[in-house]
DNA sequence: ACCCAGGTGTAGG
DNA sequence: CCTACACATGGG
């Protein structure tokens, strides 16, 4: 089924692979990319600037169409987005040079697991880890010779053996006890992430978050941003920290979201794609 | 061996 | 408010 995006630039692997959801796969030889969002299997590529191309299962639906406009943000506030934050020329040449990545709109859920394995972890182990839960506890999903797992469910989570996860979960052993834990906070209400999508007030949300344990500032600031619609929300993680320093910030966090305004989370999100994609490459510096 | 990876929690100034 | 440090693991 076809689906035509706004009229504003939209590049399907760019957003894809700009480090913010943690389970699309790519085929080797056609390039589609491969994911699940709300139990349905998606294929998806890009057939032209403004048009993309999906198969889905369990489908074909309707729905589905409009679910994806939700989630890459086809809404037509790109451009505003891109204009809100160039305050400088340096932010007006991010734009311009990464033109089409675009700030995603993942589950509250996954979303706060997936940035939950986060801490002082590599993007490639986050994947594996979420996929690795995914094939444990998830449904099978199938599309053609392709297969993968729905997201575990809260329930799934809470209920699961803190051993057991610490060994499919890479990275520090205690991310195992912080997973059960925040599904177990799901489980019995003292964590809504409903009434958190609900809430206009980033800092409210922030804080909310913050209660979780392993979730401090930049954690619960990827959440709001990703998932629960806080365009204002500011993660500062190592890489942006370093990009803010660069570009003359103190480094900051209040300052740059402060500078930045009501999108600026999509400014760190440019500046964490900017400085990730761009340090190896530099050699001979000093 | 050393450095890095989308940090957090705690202690101390 | 800030800075410093322990924590802990796999891959370059």
């Amino acid at each position: 089924m076809k689906l035509e995006t706004d009229a504003q630039p939209f590049n399907l692997n760019l957003t894809l692979d700009a480090g913010q959801a943690f389970r699309w796969q790519k085929d080797k030889k056609t390039g589609c990319r491969s994911g699940v969002i709300r139990g349905q299997l998606i294929h998806i590529s890009q057939t032209s600037d403004k048009q993309l191309e999906f198969k889905c299962a369990p489908g074909p639906d309707n729905a589905v169409a409009e679910m994806l406009r939700s989630y890459f943000r086809l809404d037509g506030s790109y451009n505003e987005m891109r204009h809100s934050i160039s305050r400088d020329s340096q932010m007006t040449g991010l734009t311009k040079q990464h033109k089409g990545l675009r700030l995603m709109r993942q589950e509250p859920w996954e979303c706060l697991i997936s940035y939950i394995c986060s801490a002082t972890n590599s993007v490639q182990r986050i994947s594996e880890s979420m996929e690795n839960l995914s094939e444990k506890w998830g449904k099978e999903l199938r599309l053609g010779d392709c297969i993968r797992h729905t997201f575990p469910t809260p329930t799934d989570l809470a209920a699961a053996d803190e051993d057991e996860l610490n060994a499919l979960i890479k990275g520090i052993p205690t991310l195992g006890f912080r997973v059960k834990s925040a599904a177990q906070m799901v489980c019995d209400g003292s964590l809504n992430l409903t009434a958190l999508a609900e809430n206009p007030s980033c800092s409210e949300v922030v804080k909310e978050l913050k209660n979780l344990n392993g979730v401090g500032d930049k954690i619960a600031n990827c959440v709001a941003l990703f998932s629960l619609d806080k365009t204002d929300a500011f993660p500062v993680d190592r890489h942006i920290a370093r990009g803010l320093i660069q570009m003359g910030f103190s480094g900051s966090q209040k300052q740059a979201q402060d500078y930045f305004g009501k999108y600026a989370g999509y400014a760190g999100q440019l500046i964490f794609h900017h400085t990730r994609t761009t340090h190896h490459t530099r050699t001979n510096e000093s």
